[in-house]
DNA sequence: CTCCGAAGTGCATTTTATAGCTCTTTTTTG
DNA sequence: CAAAAAAGAGCTATAAAATGCACTTCGGAG
């Protein structure tokens, strides 16, 4: 997933539970700033940043292979 | 993953690769005393670094929904 | 044991993410 | 439409990430 994409994955999970980005700031412990600033794509969060918001959630960071048939 | 776990997955990853550390801090872009830190356990990412490291390692960031499963 | 390459660490600097406060804009709701 | 809620943005301070350089540590080869 590409940067937009994650932060897509990211909003569109809040919005999916109903939570506007005050509470998950909150329930996430990572400032509103800094989520108000990473959903409208200015951001560059650090991993336990993005994190946070992943476990408040309910989602997990990958990492995997990506498919390496070229072509 | 947890933290743990996508440093132990990039490092593997490098190592099946046989890219040293150097290589691989010219390769991402990525400077190799942030590389360094990283994989010994003592950084703390941002999304971009990591992505420069995942691109490089033919890997890719994904973020997913948890098993809900309340036990 | 010695040499060498790779990995890890201390120090210093620059850049930037985090975060709070306030204000503006957009969206939602009655 | 009007009011309220939510989201976005400017300004600013602080902490921390990114990075380079030099030095140390570790593991393997000879």
């Amino acid at each position: 997933m590409h940067f937009g994409e994650l932060i897509k994955t990211i909003k569109e999970r809040r919005e999916i539970m109903q939570v506007t980005q005050e509470t998950l700031a909150e329930l996430s412990g990572v400032g509103l700033r800094t989520l108000k600033q990473f959903e409208s794509g200015k951001g560059n969060p650090t991993l336990r940043t993005l994190q946070k918001l992943a476990d408040v959630l309910g989602m997990e960071i990958y990492l995997k292979l990506k498919n390496v048939s070229h072509r």
